[in-house]
DNA sequence: TCATTAAAAGATAAAAAGGTCTTTTAATAA
DNA sequence: TTATTAAAAGACCTTTTTATCTTTTAATGA
């Protein structure tokens, strides 16, 4: 479904919406190694989400990425936007060019209606809103132990 | 959410479902040009497809592929299965090992009853229920005029 | 203003997915 | 039994995704 970029950026800003705020800005280092996730490519990863003002940075010493309050107004879909596109969730199903429910393809109405659940799930609820979730029910929010057999 | 190579699967059974029988065989070829998918690739996919007897095939002349009863009695949750495994459904949307409801991701809860629910939908009806539908209605069968941008 | 810190940028490498080509095997019909 | 047909098998190539490494830029504090 999503791409292990898309999945990594989702759970990064999560992290750092927990664990960050403009006075206490974090290192790619210590996201990485808390979430488990290959450090210099996170490095890139944010660099696009900074660009994509999904996440917020500064340089030098002290410096490190966190979330501004406008950051936190985005949802999980612009994450996965910012890294993905829509595409693979607009797309079809078997990867047809011309399909709808005009022309549809044949599992077409049955993953449509998940499609556009998922996507309005997705776009309900705030970052920051997620965030607080967590945090209250104690979710995971790391890889790590993965199991790679 | 699927790979090409599933996609090509199960639009290429499919195609066999309406086209062909025990009795009328179809080469790789006018399988491919007909659903508009690159011939070596289909070939070696339908290799494959045999091996996971969701297809069949007779080589020398009037040889090809070709759906007998028994493949039909099969679902398409079956031939996903063949090509990317289960994996690519059960998997935490977001990478996560352990995520389950008692573990659960960010997302678990958004995510698990879309996953059930399609995974249902697509072990409901048959290859051969697919295919009476697909001719009663219509429906697209083909790729062509993808739109590469 | 200078040393230090940490992100930005860019080049590169490894792995996986997608796609192609050539040779071999099996079936059939002449 | 032989030529022909079409799938099976295996080697190979290309592109995309994932991951790494090195150099540059910007911010800060001494």
């Amino acid at each position: 479904m999503l791409s292990r970029a898309s999945k990594y950026a989702v759970l990064s800003t999560l992290f750092l919406a927990e664990h960050s705020n403009v006075d206490k800005k974090i290192s790619v280092k210590v996201v990485a190694e808390s979430i488990d996730v290959p450090n210099p490519f996170l490095a890139k990863l944010f660099q696009q989400l900074v660009r994509g003002k999904i996440i917020s940075s500064t340089k030098g010493p002290n410096g490190g990425f966190f979330l501004t309050e406008k950051n936190r107004q985005k949802n999980v879909l612009d994450i996965i936007e910012n890294i993905d596109g829509l595409n693979k969730f607009n797309d079809c199903f078997l990867g047809l060019n011309e399909c709808d429910s005009k022309n549809p393809c044949p599992v077409h109405f049955i993953v449509e209606p998940f499609k556009n659940s998922l996507l309005g799930k997705f776009r309900d609820k705030t970052i920051q809103e997620f965030s607080k979730e967590i945090s209250e029910n104690g979710r995971v929010l790391t890889l790590k132990g993965l199991d790679l057999s």
